[in-house]
DNA sequence: ACAAATTACTGCGTGATGCAGCGAACTGAG
DNA sequence: CTCAGTTCGCTGCATCACGCAGTAATTTGT
């Protein structure tokens, strides 16, 4: 019965939700403690990472606050020493946050132990069915997008 | 390359961190608002829902609250009508904080989508990959569990 | 040239959290 | 049985993140 599609896509889906969504809230907390920052914050940098940088009023926007939060965000993060604003030539209202060298590399030390199990985890898997993973995970996040893009 | 195991491994993990993480907080974010309670809350009903009924200072544990900020956490899901305080008939001081079948409905309702969503992603994999996919989540999974208890 | 829109930033109130301390209840040594 | 020590959940108080509303600077459109 454990062979059973449908029990297998039921263990799926409840492995991932609650099951992972869990441990990443909280890998997200301690990671935030670690950097001496907020939760808020390190979602921030996150979407620093994926989408290179943006002025305040987009951060705003990709991670659910208003203009005067994400001020006070930016304040905290240059604070910490993991970004920088940087005047934007083109419109002098604007200003851009970049993440710093050093912001970069911390939070990437933050991740490094997760990532070395990650990748002793993969190692028992072929090309093949990395390739699997890839499609499965790509889809996963591109449906999980507009899951939110919808409810919100 | 894109085939090049290495680049392909960056890939998944590029794909789950920051791309997956950011999703999953976002939705526990606006399951939160649509559910009336706090992000932490929302994460409170996932241990519950993962784990079973607990005190709350076993939730405030694995929450990573204080005693103090999880009997108002709890406070607020009562009144939210998502858990309920039973006493424990063996110990008098203790409380178990269970889930109500309102809190669940309402709960699993708010994921509903996402569910539907995944099986549809899901239905484009063989039986096989299945598997394959589980075997990696339920290891992903225990990595990210090692990883938080090492770091906090 | 000038009104309207956009952008980032600043007081103020609200609310979630940590800290410290409380009473109630359990445990174990004598 | 007694009573000191421990554990458990809960309550003031201070702190801090956030939303709301308003401001100054800049850009855009007529």
């Amino acid at each position: 019965m454990a062979d059973d599609r449908e029990s297998l896509l039921g263990e799926l889906t409840r492995v991932a939700v609650p099951g992972w969504a869990i441990r990443v809230v909280q890998l997200n907390s301690v990671v935030a403690a670690r950097l001496g920052v907020t939760d808020t914050d390190v979602q921030c940098l996150h979407v620093l990472d994926l989408y290179g940088p943006a002025t305040p009023g987009a951060l705003a926007k990709r991670v659910n606050l208003t203009t005067g939060a994400a001020t006070r965000m930016i304040d905290r993060l240059v604070a910490a020493g993991c970004v920088r604003r940087v005047p934007d030539p083109g419109d002098r209202r604007r200003v851009l946050v970049e993440p710093t060298k050093e912001g970069v590399e911390r939070a990437s030390a933050a991740y490094a132990g997760l990532v070395a199990r990650t990748r002793e985890d993969l190692a028992d898997f072929s090309d093949d069915e990395l390739r699997t993973l890839l499609r499965f995970m790509t889809a996963a996040e591109r449906s999980t997008a507009a899951e939110v893009q919808e409810l919100q």
